[in-house]
DNA sequence: TCGTTTTGATATATCGTTATATCATCTGTC
DNA sequence: GACAGATGATATAACGATATATCAAAACGA
C-alpha cells in the first residue's frame, strides 16, 4: 500500500525482464507491440513512477533546472520565474524555486543542495556579499549557471540582465527635460550592483547636464519603507522637485509620502520608478516609471541556460535588456515657485 | 577541471578506501583522529560534494521538501513561503517550491517528478478541478502529504487552513452591526473551495439576520480585475452599501473603483478584505479586513509535515486557523438616505 | 537448404553512495 | 604469553535505474 513500485516490480506483472521493461518505458529499443502494451498496462496498473535518482545517476541526464533567487515575494520575480518556467517547461525541463533571502549563507546551501542532487542547470541571482567560494564551486563543478540581474565583475558566468545605468541615465535626463534641476535617489540598499549601476547613470547625467548635486536615499524594497525614507528625503532636502527611484515598490510608497504631506506626485514632486510592476499602472496616481517586462526577461534567462546546456564551449555572454520610459502621471514639470532664493524655476525667471 | 570529485577521488587523495572516507563525511563509525583529518582535508581541497542522488537512494533518506502552489507571484504566499522554508530549514530540510498556476496538468507533472525525485515530503495547495488520479497517485506511494488551503472531500490528507466561513461571518456580521443591510460579496473565482468556505459565511449571516438577498460577484485575483468587478457591481447593484471581499487586492481594486467614482470607501461604502497583506495598512484609505499571518500559518504548515513524515500512523490531522477583523478606515455606519428609490448621489444633489 | 541478417528479448556491468560484515592490529588481563 | 575484547580500517553487497553486449528465434536471400 505505500511500498513504492520498481521496474522489477512492473516487469514481473508483465511477466518480462527488467531490461525489457525499461526500455518500453523510456520508448529506446526495439520492442514488440504485445509485449510495449503488457508492460504499459501493468505500469500504469501499478502507478509506476521511475525513481530520477537512479536514472539520471545513470544515464548522466538531469532535466531539472533549479532557480535560486533573492526575493520570491517580489511581484517582478515572480514574473520572471513564469517567464522562466513557461520556456524550460516546453522544453521539458522542470524548474525549482528557491528563496535565499539575500542571505549568502542560506544562498550557499541551496546551491549546494543543488550540487547535490546532480541538478542540470543553475538560474541564480548572486546575493549581495557572496563569497568567491560559491562561484568557484560551481565552476570546479562545471555547472552550466547564468547570473540574473546582479553581475558579477570578474565575468566568469553567462550573465542576464538590465541595462540598468542606461535606464536611470534616461529617466533622469527626461526629468531635467522637463525642467527640473534637484533630483534626488531613492531606494534600495547597501552596494547591490544593480543599484551601483543605477545610481551610476544617475550621477552621470545629473554632472553632465550641470544639474545639482546628487542626493541618494536608501531604502529596503517595499511600500512602508519607501514611504518613511521619502518623509525623510523630503525633510533633510526640501528644495528636491523630483526623484529618480530604485524600484516600483519604493516609488508607490514615496507617492504615499507625498500624499499624506499634502504634496501631489507630479505637481509638486516628480516621481519615476523601476520595473513597471501591475500596481504601477493603477496606482493613484498611475507611477511614471522604466519598464522592463518581467516575462520576456525571464525568457530570455532561461534561452541563455538552455544554451549553456547544449553548447558547453561557447563563449561566455552577457545579455542585457532595455528598460523603457512609461510616462504615467507622477511626473511633470516642476512647479513655478513664488520667489525667494529657492530653487530658479525653470522657464520663470525674472 | 569540470569533473565532479567522487567518493573514490577523495579516498584516493587520502589514501584510504572509499568506506573509510564515507565514514569520515558522515561522522559516523569508528575513525582515528588522524586519518579524519586527512580525509577532511582532501575533500576540502577537491570540493566534494557528495551525489544525493546515491545516498538518499542507498539510505532511504532524503532531506527535500516540494511545495507546490499555485501561485507563487501571490505576496500572501510569499509569506507563507518564507514560514515554511524557515521551520524546515532550521531542522535541516530543503524546500524548494514549484508553480502550478493553478493549472491541474502542471500541476501533475510537478507532483510525478517530485515523486520521481524520491522527496521527503510534499506540501501543495490543489489546484482548482485536480483530478482525482492526483489523489490516488500520492497515496498509493504513501508520500506525507499535507494540503493547504484548499480542504479536499474525501479528507485523505493532513490539512492546514484557514476559517473561511467563520471569518466572512464575522466581516458580515461586523457590518451588519454598523447598520448595513445591503452587503455583496466580492472576488474569487469558479468554484475554488476557498471561495465557497467564505461564501457560505457570508450567505449564512445575511439570512439569520435576515439582511437584504445575497448578491455575489466573481473577480480574478488581481487590482485590476477587482476594480472593474466592482465598478460592474455599483452599477448592478446602486443600493449596495457594503462589500465583502474574497482578498486583499480584490478588495483595494474596489476602493480605487470607488474613489475613481467620486465616492469614498468607509464613508459611502464600506469595503472589508481578506488576508492582511502589507499593502492594506498602507493603502489609502487603510483597509478594513480579515487578519491571518501568512508567515504563522506558513510555520504551521511546515510543523504538520514533519510530524506526518515522523509519525506516519498518526490520524489525518485538519488545523483550521481562525482569521481577525482588523478595523481600519474602509468601514463605517452606512450614509444616511435622503430618501428617494434611486441611490442617491453622495455630496451631489440636483 | 544453408548461411546471413533482422527482430525481439535478456544478462550483465555500472552510476556514486551507504550498511553490514569482515579482518587485521593493538590493548589489557591474569 | 595466550586470549578476550576493543579499535581502526576495509571488502562487499545493495539501492533502482540505464547502456551495452549477448543470444535465441524468426525472416530472408541465393
Amino acid at each position: 500500500m505505500s511500498d513504492r513500485p520498481k521496474l522489477e516490480t512492473v516487469a514481473r506483472a508483465a511477466g518480462v525482464s527488467i531490461s525489457t521493461a525499461s526500455q518500453v518505458i523510456r520508448g529506446t529499443g526495439r520492442i514488440s507491440e504485445k509485449t510495449r502494451k503488457k508492460v504499459l498496462l501493468a505500469a500504469k496498473r501499478l502507478r509506476y513512477v521511475p525513481d530520477n535518482r537512479a536514472a539520471s545517476m545513470r544515464s548522466g541526464q538531469n532535466l531539472e533546472i533549479g532557480f535560486v533567487i533573492h526575493h520570491i515575494a517580489n511581484p517582478f520575480n515572480a514574473e520572471v520565474i513564469a517567464g522562466v518556467s513557461d520556456l524550460l517547461e516546453d522544453e521539458g525541463y522542470l524548474v525549482s524555486v528557491l528563496d535565499a533571502h539575500d542571505d549568502p549563507e542560506r544562498q550557499g546551501r541551496h546551491i549546494e543542495a543543488f550540487i547535490r542532487n546532480g541538478r542540470a542547470g543553475l538560474l541564480w541571482v548572486p546575493a549581495v556579499d557572496t563569497p568567491q567560494d560559491t562561484f568557484e564551486l560551481l565552476k570546479a563543478h562545471g555547472i552550466p549557471a547564468v547570473t540574473f540581474l546582479r553581475r558579477t565583475d570578474k565575468q566568469e558566468f553567462d550573465h542576464v540582465g538590465i541595462r540598468n545605468a542606461e535606464a536611470t541615465a534616461a529617466a533622469t535626463r527626461y526629468l531635467a527635460e522637463l525642467g527640473h534641476r534637484r533630483i534626488a535617489y531613492l531606494g534600495g540598499t547597501a552596494m547591490a550592483a544593480v543599484r551601483r549601476d543605477r545610481i551610476a547613470g544617475y550621477t552621470r547625467v545629473m554632472s553632465d547636464l550641470e544639474l545639482a548635486e546628487p542626493v541618494i536615499w536608501n531604502s529596503p524594497d517595499n511600500k512602508l519603507a519607501g514611504m518613511n525614507a521619502m518623509l525623510d528625503l523630503i525633510q533633510a532636502n526640501p528644495r528636491t522637485t523630483a526623484v529618480v527611484c530604485n524600484g516600483d515598490t519604493v516609488a508607490l510608497g514615496a507617492c504615499l509620502a507625498l500624499i499624506r504631506s499634502g504634496l501631489q506626485p507630479g505637481r509638486d514632486i516628480s516621481v519615476v520608478g523601476f520595473d513597471d510592476i501591475q500596481d504601477a499602472a493603477v496606482a493613484t496616481p498611475p507611477l511614471t516609471t522604466m519598464a522592463v517586462s518581467p516575462y520576456q526577461l525571464g525568457r530570455q534567462l532561461a534561452q541563455v541556460l538552455l544554451d549553456r546546456i547544449r553548447h558547453p564551449e561557447m563563449p561566455v555572454t552577457v545579455s542585457e535588456i532595455a528598460a523603457q520610459l512609461v510616462v504615467r502621471d507622477t511626473t511633470g514639470a516642476p512647479r513655478v515657485h513664488s520667489g525667494g532664493a529657492a530653487p530658479p524655476a525653470p522657464g520663470g525667471g525674472p
